[in-house]
DNA sequence: GGCAGGTTTAACCGATTGGTCAAACCGATT
DNA sequence: AATCGGTTTGACCAATCGGTTAAACCTGCC
């Protein structure tokens, strides 16, 4: 039953170690959001001691903040590679960035429950601003050529309505699944969702045109 | 100092220490979360002794279960009577229907981040789904005529959709407000979001008529 | 005045929490 | 073999948690 080699006090050791506290947080994390997780547990769902996680994150406040960080960072990462990526009409490539958008949180689907339980919560405004800003400041760039500097159409409502109808999805599965025929996690529902969002987005892009032209 | 009353031993006083208690919980809840706030915090801020907390709701989940039945049941109503009162083309009556939401959410700006934590939190689901089941099948039936029953143009799939372009602003609201000039809690900014909405409700509209048509 | 029943209180409980600390451990360097 | 620095461990701590209990309290009723 025993995977885990026994203990080598060296430094990729520590490495290692860290990085299985770090799954075992992310995975807690999700489920029971940052009170109700508790150091003690994370340490045992990694098979390390208590001490431990103390002494790699420092505190529980700095574990979580390790957590958010990896996702944000490959979050950003992902988005920037597919509109960049992407050619042709700025239609395709923000599709393009949906799609994206979409693959990624379907193959991490711990992210979006832990942002939001974070997102609710008074006190962690400033980690998850902090971490949010370079992605709200990319996107607001990449459609500024799109859309006026303020009002109703502004780049930032887009921000906030796009993001939010993936992540929302996601967030609501679960309550979801009792009121839906089917799972809305599974790969269809999930496909069907991405048509949805894309489908609005067009209508959105129609028109903007329009009212542009 | 002193606004409350001496203590008065009777059914109607006990009534009144019910509701301060519920207040109470409803603030700390939005702030902290289900894990973060302690009973002894909401009777702290009821002014009330902490036996009496679960003297009047038994437990801790009992307490969570009153906050959210007093907002569900509200939330329900404000809705309900926004589309029955409206009339009109559809099309009206569903503007009105947001604008009821967004009135109502205004309102109750807690009422968005305690259903979020909740939602985002394994645990609690049951009673999430609980509340919303109602408010779920009448905005389907609502939309049924309108709508295929399946796809990814179903009425589920837009109710997810308009319910988030909503409440997601609002529990973003702390997180943006580092990020947006001004604030977006306020009255000009409320606004601004709900002609967004409109706008992108009216380009759905119009997309779904040109579909059908 | 006394009884009844719902309300309020203080004291208390076991369990769990985040966090600390000094010592043990181990591989690498000399 | 001695030592150095990063890693791991178990034992420990004060604080806080949700929840209980028995007694005191107050009001209305007879």
């Amino acid at each position: 039953m025993k995977r885990t080699e026994p203990t080598k006090h060296t430094v990729e050791s520590g490495q290692q170690t860290a990085s299985r506290i770090l799954d075992a947080a992310e995975a807690l994390l999700a489920e029971a959001g940052f009170d109700g997780m508790s150091v003690g547990g994370v340490a045992q769902a990694a098979e390390v001691n208590k001490a431990l996680v103390f002494y790699h994150f420092k505190s529980k406040a700095g574990l979580m903040d390790a957590v958010l960080a990896r996702y944000y960072d490959a979050h950003l990462d992902t988005l920037r590679a597919a509109f960049e990526g992407a050619q042709g009409h700025p239609r395709s490539r923000l599709h393009a960035v949906v799609d994206a958008y979409f693959a990624y949180i379907a193959q991490h689907q711990r992210y979006p429950r832990i942002i939001q339980q974070q997102v609710a919560t008074a006190g962690t405004t400033d980690l998850i601003r902090q971490h949010l800003e370079p992605l709200f400041r990319w996107t607001e760039e990449a459609l500024a050529a799109l859309l006026p500097a303020a009002g109703p159409l502004a780049a930032r409502q887009f921000f906030v309505s796009f993001s939010g109808l993936v992540i929302n999805y996601f967030t609501y599965a679960p309550v979801l699944a009792g009121l839906w025929p089917g799972d809305p996690l599974g790969t269809e529902a999930i496909a069907e969702r991405r048509d949805h969002v894309h489908w609005i987005m067009d209508r959105v892009l129609d028109g903007l045109g329009a009212e542009a032209g």
